[in-house]
DNA sequence: GATACTATTGCGAATAACTTGCATTAGTGT
DNA sequence: ACACTAATGCAAGTTATTCGCAATAGTATC
């Protein structure tokens, strides 16, 4: 870890607080993406208000903190980004567990697209998620 | 089209009503993916209620007529499915318009991640989208 | 350390997207 | 024309997320 995390709040311009503080650890040490009602179960009693959690959720995504992803449910999670690289995800279909992908294989169909689109000139991002079935739901079926 | 939007009801099992005919109708002729509330206020008056349209949807969905995609924003969007093989969009971050992808270059990437993941045995979809902005957007900004 | 300035929080209520229960209507096969 | 049940409408409920506003607590300055 190269920053401190309060050294990384201060750096974004943000009040370093307890609550983002104990946030951006839950995010870190989970190592992988919590929705809210994650952060809140997790946080059982000492959980800030949900608004205070969504509106946290909304900076330190906008700082490029965290990572926000949305899965074919429609509910959005959330990742602490600094200590991993452009990722993707696979997600079972059954159970709702995630597993982590390093590879990235769209660089170039991005780049591609890019040269080709007729409207656009500019291409921020992209998400990939796979969905399918783990091991015990494909045996509980 | 190789059958009639009724045929098509009437082969998946589906009585074929008016409401549905007119909303795979709407959807054929949009050539486009929309949300519920496109549907709604595309319809005007003589829209169908909201919990059918959900079900209606639901349905047609799970019969593969119809295709659901969720863009980050976190609503559903639906595509008619069969004129259109398997692709993918790009949302411009700015006002929402979208563009169709043909090409998709994730197949080996796919076959890769079934061979090597330790949970996954089955990899049933998967979704790609990007977001990026249009000409219009990047002049105005 | 006291003070001022404002980001952050908590609380309550509001909104958006979607779902459910139940009685009614309308396709479908006979 | 009749019976059977899928599909619909209506009202109410749930879940995820947002907003307004007053209270609180970091931060910088003195």
């Amino acid at each position: 870890m190269i920053h401190s995390l309060p050294q990384l709040l201060q750096e974004k311009g943000f009040r370093v607080t307890k609550g983002r503080v104990a946030l951006l650890k839950l995010l870190e040490t989970a190592g992988k993406p919590l929705s809210v009602h994650d952060i809140l179960t997790e946080w059982k009693g000492k959980a800030p208000d949900q608004a205070t959690l969504y509106r946290s959720l909304a900076d330190l995504s906008d700082a490029g903190i965290v990572h926000r992803i949305t899965f074919h449910t429609g509910t959005a999670y959330f990742e602490y980004t600094p200590s991993r690289p452009h990722h993707h995800h696979i997600v079972c279909s059954g159970c709702g567990v995630i597993e982590e992908i390093e590879e990235c294989s769209v660089g170039n169909l991005q780049k591609k697209l890019m040269r080709e689109s007729t409207q656009f000139i500019k291409i921020n991002t992209h998400t990939l998620e796979f969905f399918g079935e783990c091991k015990k739901c494909v045996a509980t079926t």
